[in-house]
DNA sequence: TTCGTTGCAATGCGATCGCATCGCAACACT
DNA sequence: AGTGTTGCGATGCGATCGCATTGCAACGAA
């Protein structure tokens, strides 16, 4: 390539990552507080404080951008739970259960995504929003039920699902019940050294 | 007293109960079908094959409209409950296990009761809609907490709580996800026979 | 400088929203 | 029969929705 433009004028130039982020922040924040109800173009704009010209050009649609902000919440969500398992580190074990525990809502941001995931969850079907609710789900079940299984569990897959599931309804109690936080840290370590004694 | 009405003309009456139970009716197919947002005041008329005056008179305005079809099928849904749970009697762990498999979404009323259920969980927070929310979860509570220390467990409320909110956890998955029923089934037996083994 | 493209504010449009209002038929009373 | 109340269909209003259109300032290339 002789260029990355062929004659054509290179008028100026934003930051379109930066900005699409800034505008899908707001949109959660919005979902997190009222559920995607309360997300209107307008409602976006005033939130980010720009105007709706601004949204509209950077996302096709209402569509668009709520999925974009989906995916964003649940990116951000699996960098903070890398980030935590690893930095943790120790055995699978300790990161599993680290990793349930970030999944209890404890961290504000983590509540939010919980919040926005449910939201999601509970409006109409959609294949693309489907895939990314469920994104990364699956690696997590597997280290479950490795861990499960390196403790003997007589029926891992079984065990491991259980793990994950648990710690759904824990948070959904949690985040959308106003459940206590430590009665649910207390049951899931109750459950843990149960299916996974520490050796 | 000479009269149910003094001096007052009493003109011709409706079932008042029956007319607001066919227009909450429809509200809830609206929500089970695509979250609250679906529901309207038009779309409730529609969906309930009678006009929109109609729904106007029998309810003061949508919160109200939507706060009594969320009242109904919560109570639905218990009286669901308590009918299959008298009906099979047994010990209180043949209950508490047929209770917690009705909530698992079985019955396609259940569903849609998890899926309505989850769908206002993740609104604003209203606190007479939260109170609907949450009614009852103690009583299942109480029975779970009840059987696991009748079974000798050690800490008997972490225990129950543990197997109600795994059952949560597993009934979000089985109809939000479309996760496999027998598979949340057999976790949910596996989790009873561990935390209160048939005697 | 000129020109063309992009970033974005502003505004308008048709649809739909919740809700208020009005009008009238149906019926129970006197 | 007359009368008053209720059931409820019909219609209109202001607000808000998603989206399309327009206009222009800013800036890079020629």
């Amino acid at each position: 390539m002789r260029s990355h433009c062929y004659g054509a004028a290179m008028p100026r130039s934003a930051d379109h990552t930066a900005r699409r982020a800034e505008i899908a922040d707001a949109v959660l924040a919005l979902v997190a507080r009222a559920g995607t109800e309360g997300v209107s173009l307008r409602s976006v704009a005033a939130e980010a404080g720009v105007s709706m010209g601004r949204v509209q050009h950077y996302f096709t649609g209402k569509d668009e951008l709520l999925l974009h902000a989906l995916a964003r919440s649940h990116q951000r969500m699996e960098t903070r739970i890398e980030t935590r398992a690893t930095a943790t580190g120790g055995t699978d074990r300790d990161v599993l259960a680290t990793i349930l525990d970030e999944l209890l809502g404890e961290h504000p941001e983590t509540r939010d995504a919980i919040r926005i995931h449910a939201a999601f969850a509970t409006r109409e079907v959609d294949e693309r929003a489907r895939a990314i609710l469920t994104d990364g789900d699956d690696e997590i079940l597997a280290l479950a039920v490795s861990v499960v299984r390196a403790a003997g569990s007589p029926d891992p897959d079984t065990d491991g699902y259980a793990l994950m599931m648990l710690t759904s309804g824990l948070s959904h109690d949690v985040v959308l019940h106003g459940a206590p936080l430590d009665r649910a840290r207390r049951t899931l370590r109750a459950a843990l050294d149960r299916l996974a004694p520490v050796s």
